[in-house]
DNA sequence: CGGGGGATTTACAAAAGATTTACATGCCGG
DNA sequence: CCGGCATGTAAATCTTTTGTAAATCCCCCG
């Protein structure tokens, strides 16, 4: 990591904003804040950020609106809006312009961290974030060489195994299901009758390559019923 | 961008097609076409689409009847329907059968674009909304991960046991019967001479998950002769 | 052609989940 | 109190899903 990533927190509950101003700062953001919403506009437009959070329930000037100017300005700046359980549909839908992700409240902090991440690397932001993906303290993939290490094992991937592992850390926050990873690792149109076990071997495979023990897994874990999950830190 | 949203737009008149393509992809969506009744139908059932844009008027077979088969096959499918008639009883055909939202034509481009995300983001939201479970004080169930928490001890459930939660909080205004259970959560006809105990076994597992003390429910009551109820906060 | 790496299918075992069975318990109108 | 349902649940059984070794297929390249 060449530098450190920029997040704006704009949000006028303190107790809120230094819970995420902390959990953020650990997981090794450059953290900066705004509690009300001129604030937050004017910090946001002047500062270069890498990724705002936006409260939509703010004094002075309300998220919608920060989001709609920061956009107004530049239509790439990645944003995720913080939204109250219940908000009115129509304030939703009288938006104009989109948010990249929402997180709806209460949200736990886990979570939201996952959705940071996702958006960064949506947004190309992380991309040489991208090329390396860490698991635990001991296990590194360099996505775009194939090669990696458990502890002072050197590993060698396949592309296929690389693109299931990018694309279930982009999905970390929920498993993915075999239909889905087929439909987005492999191309396949989702068709309901087809069988095939090809995904659980490809599991298999990146199990006895990055689990210490792939017989009970701890980051590539299977949700039965539901799919494959990787659990990120 | 990794994860692009995609689209499908069943249309048949070309000029509407493309243009409509040529813009939503300018706003950055993955966007297919379908160009008859049948097609669309076979797309919208096989591929996976963030939303389907509908027309009413098509060859084939005509955008309620495609909308109601989508429904039937996954309830949750964001639908937006498409007319050239702009009577009200459209409008309410349409709503009813689980379209999400309606533009009638001839309608702005800006403006459909407008309606395809805030339609989007209501379905996010909304997923999100649903994906998390709250009983009392300090139950809480990830439907999506089927995990969850009872005090500080960790539960984790199955898909079936999650469906008939969520089933349950949808309707937690009143008690659902074993036979609508087994309609809704099983997908079996609703017949009423099949003998089965599978709603009360699970009724019980789902007990000894959630409840503080099983034998005296306090979120998941049964309320005899009718079926079982529950109670949200 | 032939070899080789990777992907996929096959086949079977094991595990988890769903359902049935069987019996216990409890509720309610007479 | 009694009889008849409706409900609770442990245990047995059946079904589906998942893990995985080994065989096979496929495609690229010399």
């Amino acid at each position: 990591m060449q530098r450190k990533i920029r997040l704006l927190i704009v949000e006028d509950e303190e107790a809120i904003r230094t819970g995420l101003m902390d959990v953020l700062v650990y997981h090794g953001y450059d953290v900066e804040f705004a509690a009300d919403g001129p604030e937050g506009l004017d910090k946001a437009l002047s500062g270069r950020f890498d990724l705002i959070l936006l409260d939509v329930m703010l004094p002075g000037m309300d998220g919608f609106e920060i989001c709609n100017r920061i956009r107004a300005q530049d239509r790439d700046q990645p944003v995720i809006m913080l939204t109250a359980k219940g908000t009115d549909e129509d304030i939703i839908q009288g938006l104009s312009l989109g948010a990249d992700d929402y997180v709806a409240k209460p949200f736990s902090v886990a979570q939201l961290v996952l959705r940071v991440q996702a958006v960064l690397r949506r947004s190309r932001i992380g991309a040489e974030l991208d090329a390396t993906l860490r698991l635990g303290e001991d296990v590194e993939v360099d996505c775009r060489n194939l090669q990696g290490q458990r502890g002072d094992v050197a590993l060698s991937f396949t592309r296929r195994e690389v693109e299931m592992l990018q694309y279930l850390r982009l999905n970390s926050d929920r498993p993915v299901s075999r239909d889905e990873l087929l439909a987005k690792v492999w191309g396949y149109a989702r068709n309901l009758d087809i069988e095939t076990r090809t995904v659980d071997i490809h599991i298999a495979k990146l199990r006895r390559k990055i689990e210490p023990d792939p017989a009970q897994p701890r980051y590539l874990v299977t949700v039965r019923g539901a799919g494959y999950r990787l659990l990120a830190e």
